[in-house]
DNA sequence: CGCAGCACTGAACATTGTTCAAGAACTTTT
DNA sequence: AAAAGTTCTTGAACAATGTTCAGTGCTGCG
């Protein structure tokens, strides 16, 4: 196998991204080093800078793969499409607490990874964010008919992103975060409020 | 000023909170130096682990004070006794996104910042946090007296962290989150939804 | 004054991301 | 198949940065 450079240069590439995520898995973005994850996919330290433009973007692939995984998790929690948009909206937020319980360390370098202030994110690992909120509109805009599509996709995001505070400052034990035993039953009654509201 | 020993550590310990505030203010979190730390505190390097244990010592300080001129900011804007609750809830989330807005580094710092792993925040940092949420039982209990003290308790921490979710994500321009210019109008909506309905 | 303790200094150290010159490996040309 | 050219890998070197520490000076007290 791998015969040709392009072939070992994609090898190594990936090798290195899974080294990075089990490095990420037991220590977290903070313990992640450049000599630990070459070290375990088995090349030298610079053979990191040829295969990927630096530690970031190795960071970065990860985080592309775990919102792939997340994506996953997501779908896969979905009722049927004869459901009540209630419990489709239940559904998708208690999978993503399932997946932050279960993924702790590389959910939350989803957050915490910045590039310095002059980098941007590329174009394509944008949008791999996309999954945390594409299922979220459709059974938003069944309960709120009234809102635009415009509206609507913001109100996604705004649904979203209130779940995901609790369940960030809940994970990470700061002081004002609930409690974990109690991080799945307020977001229940989070979301339900969210939902069963009208107008 | 300043002639006894003690009066000298103390002030050395004040100019490097403010020179580590100055610098967070203009650099970030990740832009924070001990050598530039101490160059703008007038002081040698290493006097900075004489006045405070360590670097990270130093960001619990500043964040300390942040939150204090954090829960001035938010007991500021609360509307008289009379007011309608929901009105609290909204003058409290509305001052919170102003001085992220206007305070954004110092801000970030205060959810970005940890502590190694096997490290803990000493007891006085933790409590300092209470500012986020104490306004919000008051107004809430209004809304809901069928809660208990302590499901109240537990109901106000969710509803900060989903209004920090909102403005954490929006403010870090994270792909999810909501564009600025709709932060507060979406917030407002949250903050209705999640105070007007019933039981 | 003089001494004991403390604080300040800045050089040195440890860790870490990144670069680079030299050599190895692969590809293309002849 | 050999030569020439290109690309990759290696690991030492560099730069940035947090932290320590031996040397030096200052403070407070008798």
């Amino acid at each position: 196998m791998g015969s040709n450079r392009e072939t070992k240069r994609a090898e190594l590439r990936e090798r290195l991204i899974e080294a990075a995520e089990i490095e990420l898995r037991d220590k977290g973005l903070a313990g992640l080093k450049a000599r630990d994850v070459t070290a375990r996919a088995g090349c030298a330290l610079g053979a990191l800078y040829n295969a990927v433009e630096d530690l970031d973007m190795l960071v970065l692939e990860v985080n592309a793969r775990t919102l792939a995984k997340m994506g996953t998790a997501l779908r896969a929690s979905l009722p049927g499409p004869d459901a009540q948009p209630v419990e489709s909206l239940q559904a998708l937020a208690e999978a993503y607490i399932d997946f932050a319980l279960e993924n702790r360390r590389i959910w939350l370098a989803l957050f915490e990874h910045r590039l310095p202030e002059e980098r941007t994110v590329p174009e394509e690992h944008r949008q791999s964010h996309s999954v945390l909120i594409d299922g979220i509109a459709a059974p938003l805009a069944r309960l709120r008919p009234d809102l635009s599509p415009e509206a609507l996709a913001l109100r996604a995001r705004t649904v979203f992103a209130a779940v995901h505070g609790v369940v960030h400052l809940s994970l990470q034990g700061q002081f004002v975060g609930v409690p974990l035993q109690d991080l799945k039953s307020e977001v229940r009654a989070l979301v339900e409020i969210m939902a069963r509201r009208a107008g």
